[in-house]
DNA sequence: AAAGATGTTGCAAC
DNA sequence: GGTTGCAACATCTT
């Protein structure tokens, strides 16, 4: 579920509420959330939080002794803060105690696809440079993203879902970017005239922009730490209005299979450039 | 009621 | 390199 608007969303929810907070100890309900490399999850007792930070849809809480946590949200993970005594929901996997035990944030995840890293802040810089993330969607310059999409031959839809070339973005943002900017989920960067790759790169930062304003889309179980839904769901023009009409145009939306995922466009809006 | 789809991503196979 | 299919898992829809 949450892609960069998302992430952005609880990241602003939960930095004032935790941030000079200690960690006074932490409950692992299901182990395999936690990944570690060289610190056991103890280390992180009597640690405080002293920054929070998105870099794509990765969620990063720096902690006091020169590490931190790297939490990854996949489909269907949540951050909850909570305070003791609340009800503690069914698919919770991990419970840090802060605020001595007065305030609890909660790691809940239906499918259990997400995780919490646990890395030495050396191990992060290593990650971030060799582990291929790319420039975050929100941070990318036009030159910098042209220069980019200029090198690449493969599809538009596959190329913007692929966090290594640029992070933050996934099904549901891709399919509003492409639709808005008039491109075909399958064109590739080399049909496009530099014109048309000025359109995508602002119509990226507006629909995200604007998403994060609206505190992101909540398709199913999406909510932010405060339990709140989001409200961007009711701007989507394609995202699961396959069979609708296009509010541009009004040609039937139609939904294919791309790069093996689920493609809302519209046939009319988005024209595959005539080849030969 | 079984099969297919779901916001992600890493891996194996080709 | 590139793409495809599958895997992890729970839930909801056809």
């Amino acid at each position: 579920m949450p892609e960069l608007p998302e992430v952005e969303t609880i990241v602003r929810s939960l930095k004032p509420r935790l941030l000079q907070k200690k960690i006074g100890g932490l409950d692992i309900l299901l182990p395999k959330i936690i990944h570690t490399e060289n610190i056991k999850p103890n280390y992180l007792i009597g640690q405080t939080i002293i920054n929070i930070s998105r870099l794509g849809k990765n969620i990063v809480m720096e902690l006091s002794e020169k590490c931190c946590l790297r939490i990854h949200l996949k489909m269907t993970g949540q951050l909850l803060l909570n305070l003791h005594g609340d009800t503690i929901l069914k698919h919770t996997h991990v419970i840090f105690y802060l605020d001595k035990g007065r305030l609890e944030l909660r790691y809940r995840d239906i499918r259990q696809f997400g995780y919490i890293q646990i890395l030495t802040l050396n191990e992060w810089d290593f990650q971030r440079k060799n582990n291929s993330l790319g420039p975050d969607a929100l941070e990318i310059s036009f030159p910098a993203f042209l220069a980019k999409l200029r090198t690449q031959k493969r599809k538009l839809k596959s190329l913007l879902l692929d966090q290594s070339f640029l992070s933050g973005l996934g099904n549901i943002y891709v399919d509003e970017i492409l639709h808005q900017a008039h491109i075909h989920p399958e064109n590739s960067p080399q049909n496009l005239s530099t014109r048309q790759i000025r359109r995508l790169h602002e119509k990226m930062g507006n629909i995200l922009q604007a998403a994060i304003q609206l505190k992101g889309s909540s398709v199913r179980n999406y909510i932010d730490a405060s339990g709140e839904q989001g409200r961007y769901q009711t701007e989507h023009q394609v995202y699961g209005r396959a069979g609708l009409p296009c509010r541009q145009c009004g040609t039937h939306l139609k939904k294919i299979r791309v790069s093996g995922r689920g493609t809302c466009f519209c046939p009319y809006c988005q024209r595959l450039p005539i080849k030969g």
